[in-house]
DNA sequence: CATGAATGAGGTTTCATTCAT
DNA sequence: TATGAATGAAACCTCATTCAT
């Protein structure tokens, strides 16, 4: 009986998990159509297919709304590189997993991601949109993980040497301008074509070069 | 009596020019503060030192007025790049100048030239915010500007060869990376030693080597 | 086994008189604390340990609630007011057992007591707080009762000639003033002492005074 | 022109003051016949024949609105005493034309003026209610006025020797139960009787009589 | 009877825009 | 042109009530 009980219960929280993550999806939906503030209450609700008030039973407002579907698509990012780059222990091979897995996550979470990307400025300019504690931490951390891998490589002289920080800066900020542009142009190449091109923009020039090869003067890719 | 008149006018006409710049600028500091959305009218107004119905004697409404600022930056930097940086010959200097240019730039613009960088993106997201034809136009202009001058470089062997569109938006996204990266730090690094530190960055990675130099390498940033 | 059933019943109708009693109390708890349209369903609900829609099943509604609350009080103060005063048969007793009784009952009843006495001109105010007819009447009742004893106070020349109505409503008025006043200051006097002025203030000018006192009169109140 | 600017200005200020009384007034009509809570900002806009946003325009909220009410009832109330009661020497006289002022000035502000003397339990019970420091100010110096005339009374053998502030509260409390009273009694007394009445119960019984009256036993009225 | 998630009407408030002066 | 009071649509949010489990 006991067992019974515990079941029920169980049922009826997974159905309310559920639909706190319908709403949390839907949201995302929204706001990358439209914008935080340009965003209705209402539109999401019915995005979700539950009434205004539901809502408001699951978050404290809109605000709160935005920045559970942010930290939640941080908290996804942060466990996927944690699996699949952290653990990785070339770092060549640690960079360019990471070049594919933020292009794919990108490709998933389009526009809203951005928001991650831009973290302080943007809370700057706008208190409501300011996210939570959790994802300014994410954010620090996710910069000092790849960092480290960085470092590593400059270590044992795989990488060129340059400040790990701003290796990091850079990958960032290159991530960003080939992803903004590529969502500028349709239709698209696809996705894996992409992360060829980042990986050897990228990489292609950090990686130390055997003298021999570096004279040999003409490597021109197309 | 119309030469008279004809000067009459021309006064008007160069204080209402003054007047619709006054609103321009009141309505660049209050965007940078708010936020679009954030902003209001009356505050723009107030800041301005002008009535709410005055400011719609010259722009059509808000997102009219919020278009004409963001048009003024860019156009603002447009000219400065053909000023300084497309009539130049030597397209290591061009760059260089061109980072230097970007973020003196930035700093007069903070925040708001964010939007300009972002430009297609944000117009999806918010109609409301769509950009002028001019501004997109404007953006095309600049990444072809910038490609060319890489082009150049890479062409007479002053660059390693890179597709120069990948470089200008590496170029693009590295600028905004750092840039946010400091606008997040206070009190921050004097700006001439950050437009060293890019040109490092950038530049310090994309030129030929000798051979002698490639093997060498301890050219940390700070 | 109709002997068992009605056994069983009977259990069941005591659990669910008690249950609804813990949710009058709770139910006065939070008006007491809120006033009646900040109070929740859902704080009472909390304060009854019990979920909203067992209220329901109990209850019509919140402003059944609120009237049932209000009965309740009211009834227990017209029992009191029965046993207590109205066996009385010397009047300046029973006023003065009066007063006591009205001071502690409100003691017991903080704030919510008011409702009772504002009866009228709230309900005019604010349809949803109309009290049940029966409030009504027992108000009515307890003003003639309290009439009726100032009656025969004043027809057996203990009290000075007034209209025992007129008495009924100053001992009315005073009580709720002096009541506030003290309400407002903390700490606040015991109770009895409060009793004693109160007895000292309104029944002190009442009762006919031998010549020889009438004209020493040093009965200062602190 | 000065002058003609002067005026220009002036009118227009004059013209919002008005808008600012009209809003006031039917603000408090409409709280009259709903209580705070059940009055919708709606509807006091329609009372007033504005549009909801022009109320806003004039008062920072609901709350604003119905703490500017209550403010001016009272300053209103507080100035009449000043006018004509403060400045009475003789204080039977004063009390007899407090009385008339109050029961007067509630005739006009029926049920509102009732919050007014409630004043801290209703701010305990419901923040949003809470009147401006103004009013509770007012409150503590209407009752140290009032006590000082009951005070002089005393003093100069007038009245009874009773603790001023006592007599006060007694005052409110009686003109408080019989306001109440007969305002559930349709169709009521001319104003004036009542005030005659008042007058007889609160002062009747605290003039000091000479002896020889007090002894002749049967002065029955009514 | 007990539960509490779902509902949605209705409240308060904001603010871009208009228009008479 | 310059003004700023007036407008009212539309946003966010609350909470009494219902109903399937």
């Amino acid at each position: 009986m006991a067992g019974h009980r515990g079941k029920k219960l169980s049922r009826k929280e997974r159905e309310r998990e559920r639909h706190r993550l319908e709403m949390l999806e839907a949201a995302e939906r929204v706001f990358v159509r439209k914008g935080y503030h340009t965003a209705t209450v209402e539109e999401i609700a019915e995005e979700a297919e539950f009434a205004v008030g539901t809502l408001y039973n699951f978050f404290k407002g809109k605000d709160d709304l935005y920045a559970r579907v942010v930290e939640r698509i941080a908290r996804d990012l942060m466990s996927l590189l944690e699996e699949q780059v952290l653990e990785e222990p070339d770092p060549d091979v640690a960079i360019a997993t990471l070049i594919e897995l933020r292009l794919t996550h990108f490709e998933e979470h389009r526009g809203l991601i951005r928001v991650f990307l831009e973290t302080s400025p943007a809370s700057r300019l706008d208190p409501a949109r300011a996210l939570p504690e959790s994802c300014a931490d994410m954010y620090e951390r996710y910069v000092e993980a790849v960092s480290a891998i960085f470092a590593r490589g400059v270590r044992n002289g795989q990488f060129e040497d340059f400040d790990p920080l701003y290796l990091t800066l850079c990958l960032e900020g290159i991530i960003n301008a080939f992803v903004a542009y590529w969502s500028r142009r349709e239709p698209e190449e696809p996705l894996a074509q992409r992360v060829e091109k980042m990986k050897d923009v990228f990489l292609g020039r950090l990686r130390r070069q055997p003298i021999g090869k570096a004279t040999g003067g003409d490597e021109r890719p197309s």
